[in-house]
DNA sequence: CAGGATCCGTTTCGATACTG
DNA sequence: CAGTATCGAAACGGATCCTG
């Protein structure tokens, strides 16, 4: 990465100085909603979905991601040429955010998943709840063997 | 905008893909913010602030925002020369997208104006209310023409 | 085959200069 | 003051190539 982010100012008198560098960035965005939302971890996955990202983009936005510690990659303890992406923490706190994005996609334009709408706006609450007992599920169960982190 | 958009796939299936243009950019996002969470109105003090946006940018911007309906560009009625920029009713929806990613930017990093963020953080949807009744009482007091000057 | 890296033409950005 | 014109730099995108 020789991007020097030449960024000295540290003006932090505003909210969203540093995060509206993922906040702010369409694909990794995208990568977020669909890790989130539609259940994806690998490359591949990516790849295939939405709006065609391309490959250099895709590894680009995958380490700025980690970097920025809201996914981190492993090995598929299953099948180890495998990476799986998963989000962190700080990475599952978006969706509230992603939420909020739905809905207001939702009612101010056409999308797809009216189901998953619907959800969210029947109770959002228990939507952000959903998210993180699946995250937390898979999370205990690639670590039933190996004890990671 | 001479994009034709080729986007001939109507893959609606997923949420957010058309409102990632706004919401995926960086800019976008930092206007709508000054202008909610700021009371930014013109291109001027949009110049002024944040992370530095030149000049072009900021007119490409406000363009693109007014052609996806989230702002709307007026004469001030006071000072016939200046142009007043106005959050849409579908650009003050994004509150609560706003208020959501103050938080989680906020809880991940510093930022500054800890004050609206415990304001935030305290009752969101008070703030959310607050930003809708700013924004209503301004819409009013620019169209009641007589009374001002 | 999954997960990239590299090359390369095109688009967009961003800083500055300039204009109504 | 509110933009537009210009131009080099960076990012994008697609195709292809590489590596385990």
């Amino acid at each position: 990465m020789p991007k020097i982010n030449p960024a000295p100012k540290r003006r932090s008198g505003c909210p969203l100085n540093a995060s509206i560098e993922i906040l702010g960035d369409r694909w990794s965005l995208l990568i977020v909603r669909d890790m989130m939302l539609r259940n994806f971890h690998s490359y591949k996955q990516f790849l295939e979905s939405h709006e065609r990202i391309a490959t250099n983009i895709l590894a680009d936005r995958l380490r700025d991601l980690e970097k920025h510690g809201i996914i981190t990659p492993q090995r598929d303890p299953e099948d180890g040429r495998k990476v799986i992406y998963r989000l962190t923490a700080k990475g599952i706190d978006l969706a509230p955010v992603m939420a909020e994005m739905v809905l207001w996609s939702a009612s101010h334009e056409d999308v797809g998943n009216q189901e998953l709408v619907r959800q969210i706006r029947a109770d959002k609450t228990k939507f952000v709840a959903g998210v993180r007992q699946r995250w937390a599920a898979q999370q205990t169960k690639s670590s039933t063997n190996g004890n990671s982190k």
